[in-house]
DNA sequence: CGAGACTTTGACCGTAGTCAATTTATGTGG
DNA sequence: CCACATAAATTGACTACGGTCAAAGTCTCG
């Protein structure tokens, strides 16, 4: 029961980013990420920094992430960026309407994978109506998330809004089974949080060095442990829920 | 093409925020609005300040405003709070997953009359695919909206949100019917105002009267006018457009 | 080992917040 | 139509959170 920092690096299934076993997996109740793998026809890849679009070949819109994060962005005629949301494995992306005019596009922060949604759904047995079904639970919390966001870059002060930020991302990953002991990987770079966080690059750099120093996280070498998160929550107007809250995931094998 | 300021008390169809003749109805392409009325039935009535929710009686979850503003906000723990979106005629409101916990509840801000969706559809002669059709079209905006807002709260300035937010009500505004001569009326408190725009009500206050003193803005009474909005667009990153891109509005009638 | 990306730090500035008081609507009852 | 109560808008004085600029330090990777 530790709150030992630790490096993540060997976590579940390997490289940064890349889920353990299930992932999204954990979120439609299929077995291993290695069956989703097989799909490999249907798996896209993308490098990190990538704008994440699909050919024709895909006739559907909805895709699931395999691996990798990446995140939902809109960047301004004078550079100014701001980051909507963050994609993390098992998240349902829908391309339908995105990145027409950069008024929304996606990016990839890591390597990233994707699978089309509905090839998730024509492999399951049976008419697939519970994959269909998790993936429009997935969706609508997607959809809650902007909300939180909305007040963490709103009414939240820098301190809050990144402690919010990890409390999210804890749950998120923990959901799908890359957490241990409250660390996980967090393949960002400054940069990124202060896109998301409407913040400055500096001012993210100095408020991350206060909450190590006053002991209220650990961050180093691309893994964050959050020590003692119930107070963490309180202190940024953080609820909990919403993630998750009916898994279908079992707990991971070994 | 004056930029004379004046009243508008006595827009269209009378009292504050009280739509023009369509007003969501020109999203619907339904003739008029007293069409709408007769469904008196069905429309529910909140007096300002109300949270929305609707009893048992109303079988379904959406509904169509049909006048008077309202928004959709969360109440922090300690107070602060953070407005969403705002609702204005024509507007499709989704009560499906609202007001749980007060993670996101909605209210009315002036008299605000609502019309369930169903009872639209269903009154269309034919098979109401087309209102249909135009209510999936106005949640998609709607939902586009937020991106817009969040990209205010996160990466403008001030003087920016504030200009870009009035230039969003005044597209949509414009789309039912409700501006005249680039100038609305504005049934909000600067309270109101500085909760969505994530700011203090005290800095609202003067980067309004920055802002008219410049003679960008006029905003007495309760009415806006913008003069240049071209300009202002500009100022403020603000991208016409998603809003009635398609509208079936035709001109209305005095 | 060097180039480039990322992080860290210092100095200084400015936007926006807080506190508090005043003025200006708005509204209500007499 | 006036007196009073309340909500909303203003203004001033002061503070502080967060931004900008610039330089130095680290880390990666070919």
């Amino acid at each position: 029961m530790g709150t030992r920092p630790f490096d993540l690096t060997a976590s579940p299934a390997g490289a940064a980013g890349v889920p353990g076993p299930l992932a999204s997996l954990a979120l439609l109740q299929v077995a291993d990420i290695t069956r989703i793998r097989s799909f490999w026809r249907s798996v896209e890849r993308f490098p990190p920094g990538a704008m994440i679009h699909v050919g024709p070949k895909s006739p559907r819109k909805q895709f699931v992430i395999v691996s990798g994060w990446g995140c939902e962005t809109r960047i301004l005629p004078d550079g100014r960026r701001q980051i909507f949301s963050f994609l993390l494995p098992g998240d349902v992306v829908d391309l339908t309407r995105g990145s027409q005019a950069g008024r929304r596009s996606f990016l990839s922060l890591t390597r990233l994978e994707i699978v089309d949604a509905g090839v998730l759904i024509a492999a399951e047995p049976g008419d697939g109506e519970d994959v269909a079904e998790a993936l429009r639970q997935a969706a609508a919390r997607t959809e809650d998330r902007l909300f939180d966001h909305m007040v963490r870059i709103g009414r939240l002060t820098a301190k809050e809004r990144v402690l919010h930020l990890l409390l999210e991302l804890h749950d998120r990953l923990q959901a799908v089974g890359m957490v241990r002991e409250d660390s996980f990987r967090l393949p960002l770079t400054q940069e990124v949080f202060a896109d998301a966080l409407g913040l400055s690059i500096v001012h993210i750099n100095r408020t991350l060095q206060q909450l190590r120093r006053s002991a209220r996280i650990t961050l180093k070498g691309g893994s964050v442990t959050l020590h003692d998160r119930a107070k963490l929550s309180a202190y940024a107007c953080y609820e909990s829920g919403n993630h998750q809250k009916r898994s279908f995931a079992p707990s991971l094998p070994a």
